[in-house]
DNA sequence: GGTGCGCGTGACAGCGTTGTCATTTGCGTG
DNA sequence: CACGCAAATGACAACGCTGTCACGCGCACC
């Protein structure tokens, strides 16, 4: 069982090597016959071209790369799932690879894997997205790549974002048309620029309504279940408490959820608990979270599309913001009275 | 910023480039103070092996594949990372791919995968473990590999596994040991020989007590959150209803809970419910939800590290068992009075 | 009928490593 | 001080493909 080759495809039809990589590689100027007998000798020899030699030879890999540190699993997961779901459709790979380090060591690690592997291109996830060495190092290497990340500032890089300010700004409208007007903050973990944004809709909207965020209402999270179970237990032991808690994604909701059936407190009659993500526990959570949909998977899938054009054209892409949307399920109510 | 090869870096130390390959793939026979020079040139230059090149001349492309078609989110995610955790631990890469097909095409394309990528090996996860033609096919071409799957008769295929039938048991005779009698059932995906393993496990444990599973509580399912919140709907609209019920993975248990509080069911005060997986929502549902705990990380983890030292050493590893564990937590207690 | 052009095809040199084998160097030995 | 042997090093082919360029052929053109 040992490989065949484009040799022995060439040999079989009866052309030369460079033919059948004609073949391979839909070229033109190959007369249709040919390209039958070529395409049979292929079928007959279950012939499958090594991309390791095609990536060596050519200077294109035809795989991407995805980095990522996320703590969300789910986030994470929906990301992870659009891109490959783009390489797929054009044909490319995708090679999936998470970074803990920071500095200068994450530089070096992410340049490393992208000359050792011949990557074509990365696609960088938030929070490593935001970082601004890296996106030097990338930049200066000529690294090619697409960033999931906050659309700040000039950039002349593909990039794709969705809302975050206009979304928790929504979800906290909605509180507000609720009733609500002791509204408690979780923030998320400080590293995601994600977390200042979503913080700032809330205010915003807060301001619009001439609230301030009373003292002892925002906490800090870090994007964890756990985290989520901490502020929770210091924000319900409050008195009086506050009607509704906006943890800023559903894992740290999750955890509200939980410490509040632990304290007997009802949700949503004596407590509104809203999260963000419409990740997949939100849907399985009691009561039904109410959260805003994150594009998690379109998010990564036309990231993907950007740096694959990118790559193709040579041109940057205008900035690309995917749609989000509230979702209002059960975890939401009337403020009581 | 052209690529460094291993020429720059054996015109900066003044050496041949095959010494550099020497010192590069830490070969013997090469003295101390030429070693030196070359790391140190390897340093200056920022020189990195291109992997393509390596695994092209030499047969090894320290590339494993992970292959995977798995529903449940978080069992698989686990699995992933300690695959990759044990394959970052022996210097190789992990590619990870999802194959939906099934027969003849899905081992065309497996193969093809393999072929193209010059893999050194493939994980296979359940349920592609248990598909005998794909297990054919792999043996048939000599490709390495190693399974995690219930370890069934004799194979020469490094197997990794967990005992799912004892766990079963075990949690059905938490729930007996409670008081209960009138316990319900719910099968997960019949594709995987988990879903008939844990069943088994729980009717072994029920007719060690001279019980028989009550006609209509044994519901099928297929381990998505749905089929579980389907499932509870039957189960909890028979009269009388089960006193607990048990899921053969968290996410249908995870239906199985909002189903009871939708219809204010008291859980554990008047339904018991159990789950398997140990997985991240496990911990996250209210009441905190009694599994077994699957060493999904440990299980990945393993397997590779089978394939790896098969690799290495030609042998095959005899099978190895993954030991389980019961974690009681708040949606068990004893039967209602 | 010669000229030019474009299509279809092939020869051959890379791509950046490792494997094989030959060659040089160094050192202990008689 | 020459000899032999092992250690250290290098030359070069090979891995399987693509890029470059050259070549042959048929056709339209003047």
């Amino acid at each position: 069982m040992s490989r065949k080759t484009i040799h022995d495809v060439a040999a079989a039809a009866g052309v030369s090597i460079k033919t059948v990589s004609r073949v391979l590689n839909d070229e033109t100027n190959v007369r249709p016959d040919t390209r039958a007998r070529v395409l049979a000798a292929i079928d007959a020899l279950q012939f499958r071209p090594s991309l390791l030699a095609r990536s060596l030879a050519g200077n294109r890999s035809h795989t991407l790369g995805f980095i990522y540190d996320d703590p969300s699993v789910h986030h994470l997961t929906d990301l992870q799932r659009g891109a490959m779901a783009r390489c797929r459709e054009a044909g490319n790979r995708l090679l999936v690879q998470p970074f803990v380090e920071r500095g200068a060591e994450l530089v070096r690690e992410v340049v490393g894997f992208v000359t050792q592997t011949h990557l074509d291109g990365l696609i960088v996830t938030p929070p490593l997205s935001v970082l601004p060495d890296l996106a030097a190092a990338l930049e200066e290497r000529g690294i090619a790549h697409a960033r999931i990340a906050p659309g700040d500032g000039a950039t002349n890089v593909p990039t794709t974002d969705m809302d975050d300010v206009s979304a928790a700004r929504e979800m906290t409208e909605h509180l507000l048309e609720l009733g609500h007007r002791d509204i408690a903050f979780i923030i998320g973990h400080p590293e995601h620029v994600s977390a200042h944004q979503r913080f700032m809709g809330f205010r915003l909207a807060m301001e619009a309504h001439g609230l301030l965020p009373p003292a002892g209402r925002v906490v800090q999270g870090a994007y964890s279940f756990e985290s989520g179970v901490a502020a929770a237990r210091k924000l319900l032991a409050a008195r009086p408490r506050p009607t509704a808690i906006f943890a800023s994604n559903d894992d740290m909701a999750a955890g509200v959820l939980l410490t509040a059936h632990d304290l007997g407190i009802a949700v949503p009659g004596e407590l509104s608990v809203a999260g963000f993500d419409d990740s997949f526990i939100a849907g399985t959570l009691w009561p039904r979270l109410s959260t805003v949909h994150q594009p998690s998977f379109d998010l990564a899938y036309e990231a993907t599309g950007q740096l694959l054009t990118f790559l193709k054209t040579g041109e940057v892409p205008a900035r690309l913001r995917v749609p989000h949307r509230l979702v209002v399920r059960a975890s939401t109510g009337p403020v009581p009275a």
